[in-house]
Formats: structure tokens, sequence, C-alpha cells
DNA sequence: CGTTTTAACGTAAACGTTTACGTTAAGGCT
DNA sequence: AGCCTTAACGTAAACGTTTACGTTAAAACG
């Protein structure tokens, strides 16, 4: 299609090798032809074939992220973080939208590794066996992102899903509240699951709270759940003053439910969040939440997935520092 | 790194030709020597290598997509679908975010060239003469989505937007609005600028309501801009019961300042916003909206990107339909 | 001036595939 | 039996690079 690089060492008078030299700049050539081939290569509008340095290289300075849903605002807000510092340091990346089904996982890393990418970026999945052994077989640098592991050892980032629990409900309980619900997300989930419920709990407890059963309920952290979980803590007849949600978007099902109810939020019920995505800024009103930093989430994991890629070493997992961003969504009770 | 086709054919005793043959599976060997090969290519654990393939195919099944920003919802929405029909099509998708800047753009494309992707899908920005030059260049199909450009005759995939906020104001008036306020995206956007306006004014001036200037202000289509432009529009004097919103995004702005100011939507003020994101859903009260169908465009246009990268054709740009998804932010008037 | 060093190149193999072309042997046909 | 077809392979070139190694001539050195 375009000139290759012989095109260009034939019209410069010079071998292949020098081209390649003064493209990769390394020395060997007198300024003279380096001028030379520099003209020819801009006169032919010479581009390099990635491919053919792939081949040879083998390194494609592109690497692949699996998210189990890349519309969420979740994955955009971390995909985000992470093509830039991929651009930033001359990689791209290969979005994989896995929908958490165990065979198009498998089907995307078998492409990754047929497309010969450098690192993988496996973010929100909880990581299975079979996973593992597909990952391993490819020999490449992995992180995890917002998940993590503790039978199969690969670096990640991610905050501290119990701790930011309990700050949360520590947050409604030093605001006054004494009767706080909790909308979960899946119960099962090991990462985002249970460690959130016991923070909840713990925190509950440190403050002398008894744990009510029924004031507890599960969704599936979207917004839909959250709406059926809203409900659900509605019909039962414990009263409740917060309810703290495992997730924006289930916060945003609860209040709309609050609000279709006559529940005016924060003034007769407060609701704190988790995740500070954007609809939690845009929310009415504003919702108050814990925020993780996504985009700062994905820039770390991609500059740890490319320093293991260039230097080859392995690298230390890190817990980012959750926060609470503190907008109206609660009441201080007096 | 891992066995080769090579390694394979030695393994089974025959030549690498035999093994290609049968991995592509093309005529020419016997049912027994396939038998043999594919036993052989599962004891080692053999997969292709994508990179040397595209080397001599001149294809690399990858598509590259341009964003003017990958976190937003619009382009969450458009990329799962583009990621959908391209894992359906054996494709894969590089993710390019360009921030609105030129030389990140030019910058991507380049990239994009020398990794030797397939085709483009080029999204929500304007088409520049630098960028349809180098788009030229390449020699391999582009599809324009979510905008278009007489000048550079790229097919195309959005929805009529002049039609869309018509139809937008329509409804507003035929739910007894006759004041109505629009903000409207940048003033100078020729695809999601202009048009709509246009579509504002026209519906107005059919119905036989005066064009007040004092009730059309603009943003950028951002959240932020929305709540500057509904600040604007309460603090000149005219009176407005309506107000429709170029974005969802500014919508929820809007909506945020008027539960602010003690304006309850839809009782005191209806909103209507355009895009339909998952926000608009999420929204408190949940947003009336016209709905461009994300998810299908990002289909369609990926559809047609493949069909051109595979036949060689050109096709048709398609215009898809709009809908207005009525939600509980606009009021009727007596 | 003869020898050694070095700058400035060129040659060709290698990366892992695909594929045009050639070869062999078996089988069919007259 | 002799000839032709064809199934079933194998050989090697090609894709566009990088790079180890070889070569040449000039410069440096004694």
């Amino acid at each position: 299609m375009g000139p290759t690089i012989k095109d260009v060492a034939k019209k410069a008078n010079v071998s292949v090798a020098t081209v390649s030299r003064v493209l990769n700049n390394q020395p060997g050539y007198s300024e003279k032809t380096k001028k030379k081939v520099l003209q020819v290569i801009e006169e032919m509008g010479y581009q390099p074939n990635a491919i053919a340095r792939g081949l040879i290289n083998k390194r494609t300075q592109t690497i692949g992220v699996l998210f189990p849903s890349v519309s969420s605002m979740f994955s955009s807000g971390v995909l985000h973080g992470i093509e830039h510092t991929a651009h930033e340091r001359d990689h791209s990346v290969i979005v994989c939208n896995t929908d958490e089904d165990g065979k198009r996982t498998m089907k995307y890393l078998q492409v990754l590794r047929e497309k010969q990418v450098d690192g993988i970026i496996f973010t929100s999945e909880v990581m299975k066996e079979e996973y593992y052994n597909a990952l391993t077989m490819m020999n490449i640098p992995v992180v995890l992102l917002a998940t993590s592991s503790v039978r199969y050892p690969f670096p990640f980032v991610k905050v501290d899903d119990k701790q930011a629990a309990y700050s949360a409900t520590e947050y409604l309980i030093k605001k006054g509240h004494r009767k706080i619900a909790m909308i979960s997300g899946t119960e099962e989930d090991p990462i985002a699951g249970t460690p959130r419920i016991e923070g909840y709990r713990e925190a509950l407890g440190d403050y002398g709270i008894p744990f009510q059963k029924n004031l507890l309920v599960f969704g599936d952290f979207g917004y839909r759940s959250g709406r059926i979980a809203m409900e659900k803590l509605l019909q039962t007849k414990a009263e409740f003053s917060a309810v703290f949600a495992a997730s924006d978007e289930m916060a945003a099902g609860a209040i709309n439910v609050a609000y279709q109810h006559g529940i005016k939020v924060p003034d007769h019920l407060s609701v704190i969040g988790y995740d500070n995505l954007q609809i939690a800024e845009m929310s009415v009103p504003p919702l108050t939440t814990v925020a993780q930093p996504l985009f700062e989430m994905g820039k770390l994991a991609a500059e740890m997935l490319l320093t293991m890629i260039e230097t080859g070493t392995r690298v230390e997992s890190r817990i980012m520092p959750h926060t609470i961003i503190e907008r109206q969504s609660v009441a201080q009770l007096s």
C-alpha cells in the first residue's frame, strides 16, 4: 500500500538498515545521509508498519482491558484513566466487554493472546481459575483493577472496600443517625459484596448500634436493583433515617423511589452512595458518597502495567485512598 | 515464546503449509493428517500469531474508534454498540480519546495507520480538513458516527438533529407550553448546535409562537454549563414554563439549579432533554427526553464499517429514528 | 609508512505466517 | 500397459521490519 522502508532506501540510495537506523535513531550514519533519508521519508509520506515491527520486536505497544460492562459509568471512568497514561506512554488500548460471561471472557483472552498484546488489565470482576490459567499461559504482565485475589498473585489496585464502607456508615452515625439501612450489592461478591457489608456491620458495632437483619437488603449494584431494594426496605415495618447504598446507581434508584413515595431526601431520609460516579453530582439532591478515584485508579493501573512491561519487574499492589464527598443527600440529625 | 506453526509441523511430521491449511480449513489434506495436526495443536497449546498473520494478509481484524471524550455517557453508550458487533464479527477495537484536541487527534490517526487498523469510526466531532486528509491517505474505510460532513464524503450514521429538536419543542407545545426556553449546546457546532436551534425555532414558528432571544442560552453540552445556562435564564426577567435542553447533562444541570431555587420540576417548570443517557432514567424526576438509540447507532456504524472492509464497497449513510421517551419532567398545562 | 581503530555503511537472516507452485503416487480410463 | 487426472502433500518466497555481522575506507597512531 504505502511506501515501505525498501522504497525509501532505494530512493535515498542507502540500505534498509540505514533507514531503519535513522528511524529508531541509533548511531551508524553521517549527518548528511540522515538529512537525505529524512527528506525522502517526508517526500514519500512513509509511515512505519507497526505490524512488521511487532513481529520482530515481539512487542505490539498494545494492552488489553477487560470490563464486565464497558458502558457503565464506572468502566468509562477508569477507562479514561487507562487510556490517558497508555497514550502518554505510547501504547494503544483494546477494550473488551466480557458481559460477565465466562465464555466471552475466555474468547477475549484468546484474542488478546493471538494479537500479542503486551499486557492486560482485568477490571471489576472476580478472578476465576480458568481465567488465571489462561492469563498465566500468556506470560505477560497482568494487573487487577477494582478487584483482587488472594489465591492468584496478580498485583492489584483498588480501595479498601471494607474500610470505605466503614467510613460511609460512620459518617452517617456521626451525623446523628442510628437507624441505618444498607442496600448491598451482590451478597456473594467477595470484593464489592461481603467486605462492604462487613464494614457496615463493624461500624455499627463500634458505635454500639445493634445490627438489624431486616435493614440489610441486596441488589446487584445496578439502578433497577436499587429501586427494588428500596421498595423492599419501605415494605418492612422497620424504621430507618438513613441508607447506605453500595453503589451510586443503587443510591439513585433508592432516591428515586423515595421521591415517588413522597419521602424527601435528605429531609425525611438521608442517603449515602458509593463510587462517586458522574451521576452523584448530577443527582437531585446531589449525592453524598464515598469516592473511589476512578480516573486515578485507571492511570495507576496502567502505569503499573507499563512498568512491568518495560522493566520486567514485579510491582506492588496499591490501596487507593477513598474519600467522602459531602453533597446534599444526608441530613444532620439533632 | 509459545510454539509456532513450525514446531507443530515438525511434531506432526507434516509441512507448515499443511498445518496452515488445516488451521484455515482449506482443502488439501487427508482426514487422518487433519486429526493428527489438530491433536498436536491441542497437545502443544499452539495459538496462531495474529501479528504474523496480519503482516501477510494485510488485515489486522482491528478497528479504531475516536471519541472526543471516552468517559462521557454518550461515548460509552455507542462504544458498547460498536464493541458488540465488532466482537461478533471477529474484530477488536482500539479506543482513542481525542480530547477534542487537533494535535492529539492527528497523533492518534498516525498511530492507527501504523498499527494498520482495517477501518475507523470517527464520532461526535466535526471533521476538519486536516483529519480528512490524513484519513484518506490511509486508504481504509471510515464511518462517521453522530456527526456528518457535506464537504467530506464519508458515510455517516446519526439522527436528524433538526427534526429531533423540532419534535422536542413540539412535544412541549402540545403539552400546552408557549413560553419555551432553550439551553443550546455550542452555538457554532454545525452538527449538534445550529441544527437543534433551527428545529426549536421552526417548531415555535409553525405554532405561531414568537421567538424570544432572551430565552435562548448557550452551554457546551456538559453538566456544569447546563447549570450556568439555567442561572442565566433565571436571571433574565422573561417568563417560561418549559425548557428544552440540547443534552441530558445540561438538562440535569438545569433541574438541579431549579431545585436549588425551590422551583419544582415538573410542577413549576417542565424540562425536556436530549440523548436519553443513563442519567435520564436515574434523574429526579425521571427526565423526559428525545432519545438517540446510542447502542444501535454504535452497532450500525460498526456493521457499516465492517461490510465496507469486507466487501470493499461503499455504503449508504443512515439517519436513525429518534423517539421521545416520556417520563416525569414535563407537565401538561391546562 | 604500515598498522590499527573506527565511522559509515551494506548484507542477509530472522520474526511467524500464507500461498503460489511443484512434486509424488495412486487411481481411472482407453 | 500407457496416459491423464487428481488428491495430498512439500518447498520456498513473500509480507515489512530489525539487527548481528561483515565490509570498506578514512582517520589515528606509532
